[in-house]
DNA sequence: CTGTCATATGACAAGGGTGTCATATTAATC
DNA sequence: GATTAATATGACACCCTTGTCATATGACAG
C-alpha cells in the first residue's frame, strides 16, 4: 500500500491538455505575440475558427489561458506564471534527453 | 508569417506520454521510491506485467524514466533533472489555478 | 543446454479524443 | 429590435491510444 496517495488524475487531465498539436501551437504562439483574438489567432495560425475555440476552451478550463472582453472579440493570454517555466524545462528536456522525439511521428512503446 | 517557426510536434508528443493515468503513476511511484524493477512496481500498484513493461517503454522512449540491468530483472529510475521541476510546476499550477480538474472526469471544450 | 524467472513484444477490440459541419449565442451598430 | 461581426456550442464520424491476451526474448542456475 503506497505511503500516501497522490490524486494521479488530475496530472493526467493537466497533461492531456498539452498532448495536441494544435494547443501546442497555441501556447507557443500565445507565449510569443501575447493576447489575441480567436481570430487573430485563426488567420495567424491558418486554423478554422471553431477548432481555435474548441482548443481555447479545454486550455482555458485548464487554467492555462485566460480570455478577457474587448468589444465584439475575446482577447486570449496564457498564465505565465505556469506556461514560462514550464515550456522551459520541456525545451531542456527535448534537447538533452529526448532529441529523437524530432524525428519521430507516434510514441514507442 | 511567425517570425520563428518552432516544431511544435516533439511538444506534443512529449505530453502525450504524461497524459496517461498509469503512466502519471509509475512517475509518481518512482519519484517517491526511487528505482524499482518492474516486479516491484506492479505489486506495489497491482498492475498487469504487460501493463507497466508497455507505459515503462513509452516513459523510456521519452527519456523520462531509464532501465538499468541488475540480475535478472531491470531497475527504472525517473529522470529527476527533469521529473522533479516539472511535477513542481504542475503541483503549483493545479493548486493555484485548475482545482476544478479535481473533480472532473473529462477536460471540457 | 534445459528449465525457470523476469521482462519485452505483437496484435487486436474497445473506448475516447479530434477536427469539421451546422447552428447558437453574444455584443455592438444602426 | 433587426442586422451583422465575433465567438461559442453541439453532434458526429474517423482515427489513435489503451489495456489485455498470447507469446517471445533474455538472463541466471543447475
Amino acid at each position: 500500500m503506497p505511503s500516501r496517495t497522490v490524486s494521479i488524475k488530475p496530472y493526467a487531465l493537466f497533461f492531456q491538455a498539452l498532448a495536441n498539436q494544435t494547443r501546442m501551437q497555441l501556447l507557443h504562439l500565445l507565449s510569443e505575440k501575447g493576447g489575441m483574438s480567436v481570430s487573430e489567432i485563426c488567420s495567424e495560425l491558418g486554423l478554422e475558427q471553431t477548432h481555435v475555440s474548441h482548443n481555447l476552451k479545454c486550455l482555458t478550463f485548464c487554467g492555462l489561458v485566460t480570455p478577457s472582453r474587448e468589444g465584439k472579440s475575446r482577447i486570449y493570454s496564457i498564465n505565465e506564471q505556469t506556461v514560462l517555466p514550464l515550456l522551459k524545462v520541456v525545451d531542456n528536456h527535448l534537447r538533452n534527453y529526448a532529441s529523437n522525439l524530432f524525428t519521430c511521428d507516434v510514441l514507442e512503446r
